[in-house]
DNA sequence: GCCAAACCATGAAATTGATGCATAAATAAA
DNA sequence: TTTATTTATGCATCAATTTCATGGTTTGGC
């Protein structure tokens, strides 16, 4: 059996031309080599070396060795490297898996500078999920999920990191631009927009329009939020989104947005991760980066 | 140190899915596995897999040594396998040096039935030597060498494998076509086309014209054997070359062939090779094959 | 041609390290 | 809960590697 040792053996006598400075190199007596020479001989049946005198020749048995050598070996050390830098938490990878359509812009704020700290992070995010986020979590298809819908399990950790107000955003130009905030009923008549997701995961519907026994007379479902936007600018149909966001898109599209009831509907967006995951420094680093952006987001 | 066994620990659990399993497959205990699996990861510094209960799942380092393992044990296998062959002799390099121009179209009669009896030795041709064919022996830059002058040094072993006539040749209409034998003197007035090499090197003028203190009108050079032959049919000079080959071009040509002197220039070709290499089952047969065309050339 | 220096080989002793056994602990299934 | 399966661990043992000490060879300078 060629063992790794063998192949530095190898490359150490034909860098060095002699057993004895080889040893040195490899930081054992000549003995030792000399002695493993002969074993490793013995056990491939055919000289490595060919001896003349003080001479060392390699065999055609030796080059081939050292052919494997110096194509493995480089291979062997590039991945020790790899395994340092995944011990010192610098290398990983991290799948974010997002529950929060809206939110893909306020991620885009938190992936950007991570990217820059974490360059041997390689970072991917996920949205379709078979069995939900909490099943991605613990299925390690993903390894952080964004979500506003946490479920404290054991296992999983679950970290606030962003609140917002959700509102509803109308045209400015809609009748329903000139009130501050708006009652169930106000939507009788009004086109909804959402994302295509089951209704009881809209809080439009399970906080806002449920509870009062209303409904709207049209819900229609886009996947693009800018298209959403667009569309509710057009004086197509209502929305609810974040604060925030239309804020950015309030005076390009000429958007209002307006309070949900009196109090208002409060989001909390988490990130939730595996136990073991916490302490990784670049995840943890990453919650950290995500708790800084709500204050750039706040101020945008 | 990542060495060789942890490559096929992890591609050995990898398959079996346990360590109990994978420790029968390596045969091993399960003891001496978790014991192998423990040191490792304290080398490392980190896990390489994540025991949830008794399932086993791969870290990102654990993946990336697998991904090490799926490259580089193959290539250990495949390297080892050469080796076997090597050992066996069914593997290695066998560069011929020629020391005798005419041999070349002999050699290939040699080499062709060597070449599918042996798939996995490299043959090679070489005809210029910086120090000679010996030097070249010597210097391990030819492994066998063919040529008509042995010097039977210690080291080196040389052994006859074809013996052959040199013989002049000259066209069908030439004055001495006649004649059974030639003599120094019937030479006084002819072009003499030789290899280019040294004339002491070349028979005819070491054993025939200079003993007896004749010269030729004219030496002329020419390197490839059928030109030369060409030269001579078309009368342009006369040559000295083997037996065998001129009455291989014999019809073909007009050629006719002249014993020098009464008992001819007799000659034979030797194999020389490095002692240490004699017993290499590829480089026997290669002699053995030798000394079987001499009877297929002799009859041709 | 001799001598000193450098190098490789070898045997025996010592140390290191890997392995297996026995068993405990943990988990999954029944 | 019980049972079966799997992993972890302490310890004794055994094997293998290393070193030490030494002897034999070769090389190169004088």
């Amino acid at each position: 059996m060629i063992e790794r040792f063998h192949l530095q053996l190898l490359t150490a006598v034909d860098e060095c031309g002699t057993l004895t400075l080889a040893a040195d190199k490899l930081h054992l007596s000549q003995s030792a080599l000399s002695h493993s020479i002969k074993k490793l001989e013995q056990q491939l049946g055919t000289a490595v070396w060919e001896k003349d005198g003080r001479k060392l020749r390699l065999t055609q048995a030796g080059r081939q060795i050292l052919i494997l050598a110096r194509r493995l070996l480089p291979q062997f050390e590039h991945t020790e490297l790899i395994l340092t830098q995944i011990a010192k938490g610098q290398r990983g990878s991290l799948r974010i898996g997002m529950e929060c359509h809206p939110c893909y812009q306020w991620l885009l704020k938190v992936v950007s500078p991570f990217l820059e700290t974490w360059p041997g992070v390689e970072v991917d995010v996920k949205q379709e999920f078979q069995f939900g986020g909490m099943g991605a979590l613990f299925d390690y298809d993903i390894d952080v999920l964004v979500t506003p819908d946490p479920l404290f399990k054991s296992g999983v950790t679950f970290i606030p990191v962003f609140d917002f107000e959700q509102r509803l955003v109308v045209s400015q130009s809609h009748p329903l631009a000139r009130l501050q905030q708006v009652e169930p009923k106000d939507l009788h008549n009004e086109t909804l927009i959402t994302y295509p997701v089951e209704p009881q995961r809209l809080d439009i519907f399970s906080q806002f329009l449920a509870p009062a026994g209303c409904t709207v007379k049209r819900h229609r479902h886009i996947e693009a939020t800018e298209i959403m936007l667009q569309m509710v600018s057009a004086g197509r149909g209502v929305a609810a989104l974040p604060g925030w966001l239309v804020d950015t898109y309030a005076k390009s599209l000429q958007l209002v947005s307006l309070r949900l009831g009196a109090e208002g509907i409060m989001k909390h967006i988490y990130l939730g991760m595996r136990n073991n995951d916490v302490n990784i420094d670049y995840i943890a680093d990453f919650v950290r980066l995500a708790k800084q952006t709500e204050n750039q987001v706040d101020k945008g």
